[in-house]
DNA sequence: TGTCCGAGTTTTTTT
DNA sequence: AACTCGGACA
């Protein structure tokens, strides 16, 4: 593979070249915001594809959004014909491997993946069925679950606390069904490895390389995970930065760098401390910040970029949420007539509630947008429903997706024939599919029940046989026709004015794209899109980017406004414990970096909460930056006419 | 047996 | 403001 080895490492200081060529097989490297990590990594990836094979490179990140981009810039380095089949989250890369070895993890063929919303479904039926469970909160059993399995741990036959026994059930049902949520991902292909050692061996041998970004960010599972793939033979670089560690609540423990110090001795540790993203003055707010943390390894960012023309760092005091919105769009309007695209800019907030005005205003003002996070496009209810249609025809064993298409359109099928459908399906221990088959054969409900489901159950399999190897956007097509969901929702529609139908026609406009970009092995190809419309986000790029600053973790933007900067909200009002609130003001550290030029912070002194009036407090963090001799414009509300 | 309406509730962050 | 759940009604 020919690659110019001498123009890669030309843009490099001194500490990144290090990085990029090192030969040491155990490396950590403690990055500071901005200190060019990114690059380090996109390039040394491209520097080991000079000696290494494409698909012995292994580099998790942490979002799927970084994976893509860092994907991206090494095929610009290296040339589009390039692939780099290893690179992306721990989760898409767990789910690769069981893709491929899915019948020693034992797993069915066509098993999908699960989300919260749905693994909470998933419990709250069992919740339903059986009346022992009747104190049980749907979300803490979740928590419960989750976490026993993050940290390894299968059902205990020994324990018989009543969650003990709805793990065991749950766990039961999703093997029955086919369906592994995101924790169990981790867990199964972890187990993969551990119980089977040639398996274990061959990957040991095919990954050369492993690289983990935001390491600060690995929990328990996923550092195991990490180190069952580490031999004597591969090289392992790990990248983090303790001061961005802001997923503790997830279970992540920053303490996995001392750890990995620990269990590899001889590492070589690369500090990049200068910062080549932001102004001087921006650095000097995240610096004075992070200060009032006490436990973090000391680190101080700095840059050349020490121009006295700096912009300062501007917060504005705004009357309420209208106000304090107005105001950004007013900046933004300034921001694009000096000629700057509104992909350069973004908007950041604590929570995914904030978005909604956000959005209103925007809209009412004509400004394009891009938006990331729970209200992801594919979560919407009506492409949910045509996607487990879809997930139905061709896994027919898929409960989550049976109970929740079973009456959209509605066909008259309601709880009492629902819940003899899931007692027949528990007692027997089937799917619900199974159970309406049995249900029909012995004629167990009325005729007119009995025809109703009869007549569903033909629904899937002729649309099964209608459509199983066309390409999935004809698919799409075929089951919005003949369900009638197409019908439905343009009714629907036309009386509340919605557009659940242009919704759909994107859904199947994505699905086209999707087939024409995808180039690996064809068998995987439905799968792959449905894996796809769990983890992704979709994204268009003239917009004014919307996130959380936990999703905006990893990029820059020449322009950020963080908003809703106000005492309960940021730092939450959940988050009054001292550990808590570092991890608070970790996350505004990481805000505040994500900025390139300019940085507006924004508070409003009003705002609605449950549709209640309340007042605010301006977030302590406002005061703890402006404490130094920071260039820093104040901008009180004065202005009532606009 | 299913549907609809109104009362009651509200975990921040994500794969 | 937006969701879920339970009970009255058709």
């Amino acid at each position: 593979m020919v690659i110019n080895k001498i123009n890669l490492l030309k843009m490099l200081n001194y500490y990144q070249q290090q990085a990029v060529t090192i030969k040491h097989n155990s490396v950590l490297i403690l990055a500071g915001a901005g200190s060019g990590k990114t690059k380090v990594l996109v390039h040394r990836a491209a520097w080991l594809t000079s000696k290494y094979k494409t698909d012995s490179i292994v580099m998790v990140t942490f979002t799927n959004k970084a994976a893509n981009e860092l994907k991206s810039k090494v095929n610009k380095l290296v040339g589009r014909q390039y692939h780099f089949p290893w690179i992306g989250t721990f989760h898409s890369l767990a789910y690769k491997i069981l893709r491929i070895n899915y019948s020693v993890a034992d797993l069915p063929n066509n098993f999908q993946i699960i989300d919260n919303n749905d693994q909470i479904r998933l419990i709250k039926q069992i919740i339903s069925t059986n009346n022992k469970y009747l104190n049980i909160i749907p979300n803490q059993a979740m928590y419960y679950i989750n976490k026993k399995k993050d940290y390894g741990n299968r059902p205990n036959v020994l324990n018989n606390s009543i969650m003990e026994y709805l793990y065991k059930k749950y766990q039961q049902l999703c093997n029955r069904n086919g369906l592994v949520d995101f924790s169990e991902l981790l867990l199964r292909s972890y187990e993969l490895l551990n119980n089977n050692s040639m398996i274990l061996s061959q990957y040991r041998k095919q990954f050369t390389n492993i690289l983990i970004d935001e390491f600060q960010d690995t929990s328990y599972m996923q550092y195991l995970w990490i180190r069952k793939l580490i031999t004597s033979k591969n090289n392992i670089m790990v990248v983090g930065d303790d001061d961005q560690s802001i997923y503790s609540w997830r279970g992540a423990q920053s303490n996995n760098m001392q750890i990995f110090l620990h269990d590899y001795p001889h590492t070589n540790i690369i500090k990049l401390e200068e910062n080549y993203r932001s102004t001087n003055n921006i650095l000097q707010a995240a610096n004075t910040l992070i200060q009032h943390n006490n436990i973090r390894l000391k680190k101080t960012l700095w840059t050349k970029n020490n121009n006295c023309r700096d912009e300062p760092i501007v917060i504005y005091y705004a009357l309420d949420q209208f106000d304090e919105i107005k105001f950004i769009i007013k900046q933004i309007k300034l921001v694009r007539n000096a000629g700057i695209s509104l992909d350069k800019c973004a908007i950041l907030y604590r929570n995914n509630t904030q978005s909604r005005i956000l959005e209103d205003i925007l809209i009412q003002n004509n400004i394009p947008y891009n938006i990331y996070g729970n209200v992801n496009f594919f979560n919407r209810r009506e492409i949910k429903n045509v996607l487990a249609y879809l997930r139905l025809i061709h896994n027919h064993d898929d409960d989550i997706s049976y109970i929740r298409i079973i009456n959209v359109p509605n066909r008259r099928i309601g709880k009492k024939t629902i819940n003899k459908i899931i007692e027949l399906a528990n007692t027997k221990n089937i799917s619900f599919w199974r159970a309406s088959n049995l249900i029909i054969k012995n004629n167990i409900l009325s005729t007119r029940y009995n025809n109703i489901i009869n007549n569903f159950l033909n629904l899937i399999r002729e649309l099964y046989s209608d459509v199983f190897n066309k390409p999935i956007y004809l698919q799409l097509n075929t089951i919005v026709m003949n369900t009638g969901l197409l019908k439905m929702y343009n009714h629907e529609d036309k009386i509340k004015n919605l557009n659940n139908v242009d919704n759909i026609k994107e859904l199947i406009n994505a699905a086209y794209q999707f087939e024409l970009n995808y180039n690996e092995n064809k068998l995987f190809l439905l799968q792959s899109f449905l894996t796809y419309t769990n983890f992704s986000i979709k994204n268009n790029n003239t917009s004014i980017n919307l996130m959380t600053i936990h999703a905006s973790k990893g990029l820059e933007f020449l322009y950020v406004f963080i908003i809703g900067m106000e005492e309960d909200n940021f730092p939450s009002k959940l988050s009054m414990s001292i550990n808590k609130l570092e991890e608070e003001r970790r996350l505004a550290y990481v805000g505040i970096t994500r900025a390139i030029n300019k940085l507006f912070m924004t508070y409003a002194n009003t705002k609605f909460i449950y549709g209640k009036k309340i007042y605010c407090q301006p977030s302590r963090f406002i005061y703890e930056i402006s404490n130094s001799i920071l260039n820093i414009k104040r901008i009180y509300y004065h202005d009532s006419s606009n």
